[in-house]
DNA sequence: ATGCAGAATTGGTTGGACCATTGGACCACT
DNA sequence: AGTGGTCCAATGGTCCAACCAATTCTGCAT
């Protein structure tokens, strides 16, 4: 028999059942990040369920980044919200900072070089005006502060994801971004952390000027090498592998 | 006035707090994922706290994917717990056009080339053997069903992501491959969908146990390749980009 | 042994109560 | 006008006790 054919009957799932009211109601009335959704207590009523019942479910999406709650204020929307979206739950395992650290970047080596190729191949004119007009501001920002242009660079970089076309390449590179620099906030001993970098990203954007998928993703793969190296150094410099 | 001289205060954070003792219980009796943890009834006496307390920081690690409830029965682990664990929750749109299914794919391609570049590079002979079993059982399935292999497809796959080293490369591609599957159960229209793809699998396995990364990832972009011939034909005879 | 009914166990839900924090209203004083 | 203080209502956080629903175990009848 074909047990395909025989899917599981959903009896209860009180919860789910909620939130996939939450998300009509927040498509209803429009509701836009930052603002607030109605309180537990009136959820409950008009929904039926018991206020424990909305408070697991209003858990269920803080865990998600969908909501906060603010004692005493509300809940408020943080993301928008769309009945089709998929949660993927990233878990990295502690183990030694650097570890976690190098599978990050062995993530983005891989998304950064395509999303460069796809940009080279699909960049119009106005995506290339606003590619430069970034590289421009990254480069100016280097060399005023010498150095240190982490936030100028990642905005670089975001623009080429966005030409890339494909949406999902800035959502998970950008989860990369956020879960390395949960540990590198300050670049651990390695003063100038980027530097190596630097250079790569004109040579990254004549490839894509150039129409050039291939030139491009090998500038970006020499880009990703040298935060390797960096972050190669930076574990050697200070043995940081000792955790629990 | 330097504004981050002060930061906001942490008073309290119950659930968190049932998290971190439930990490320790976990480490102390050193459970495995599959095995049961204490009831919750057991857990709010234990803790001091109360059951919906309890309650809701499992929400949170079932939501996390570390833990599964089952009612009637328990609460498992599904996944190993440390106290240094980071999560980044990922919530993807997924639009259900030919596009969409697109995008997916792209970041697939990206990914799976890199996961069967590090594969042959990291690949132990233990690790070899394991890919070997689960290709036997897929090319098995293939023949005796004549196509339709998916399920044994998809853990060939899913071993060799495991034997790169780096668990973001399964979590990622496993949620692009949910992605992909949701609005692609039954092969729309292309009754041969997945043929294509076959002689590819072997032909990795065979740059894998050569020690030959380049030629791994070249593969594993030729079998990409084909599915996404697939879905343009599939595309071209439904015209199925007409969706909401 | 086998199978089945019933009890015990366990997560899911409910309703009601109280606590802690927030933010606004109001007021006194400067 | 502005500063600080007090009060109060709204809101999320926690607690309790009970019951519901699914699962698992138990022991009896066959």
């Amino acid at each position: 028999m074909d047990q395909n054919s025989l899917p599981p009957i959903q009896t209860t799932a009180r919860d789910d059942a909620v939130l996939k009211a939450l998300v009509g109601f927040v498509r209803a009335e429009a509701l836009q990040p930052g603002e607030r959704l109605p309180t537990e207590r009136i959820l409950a009523e008009r929904l039926k369920v018991s206020r424990n019942t909305v408070r697991e479910a209003l858990t269920r999406w803080e865990g998600l980044g969908l909501v906060e709650r603010r004692q005493g204020s509300g809940t408020y929307l943080k993301a928008a919200v769309s009945p089709d979206m998929l949660h993927m739950p990233l878990t990295l395992a502690g183990g030694n900072d650097f570890t976690s650290l190098m599978q990050t970047l062995e993530i983005r080596r891989a998304l950064e070089a395509e999303a460069a190729a796809l940009c080279a191949e699909r960049a119009s004119p106005a995506d290339i005006a606003e590619i430069e007009r970034k590289l421009d501001i990254m480069e100016q920002a280097f060399r005023t502060r010498d150095g240190m242009s982490s936030e100028e660079d990642w905005e670089f970089h975001q623009a080429i994801y966005r030409v890339s076309g494909n949406p999902l390449f800035e959502q998970i590179i950008a989860a990369m971004h956020e879960l390395f620099h949960r540990f590198w906030e300050h670049p651990l001993g390695v003063r100038d952390f980027g530097h190596a970098s630097f250079p790569y990203h004109r040579t990254m954007y004549e490839r894509i000027i150039a129409r050039d998928p291939q030139g491009a993703r090998a500038e970006a793969l020499k880009l990703i090498a040298t935060v390797e190296d960096d972050l190669k150094r930076g574990a050697a410099k200070l043995k940081l592998s000792s955790q629990t």
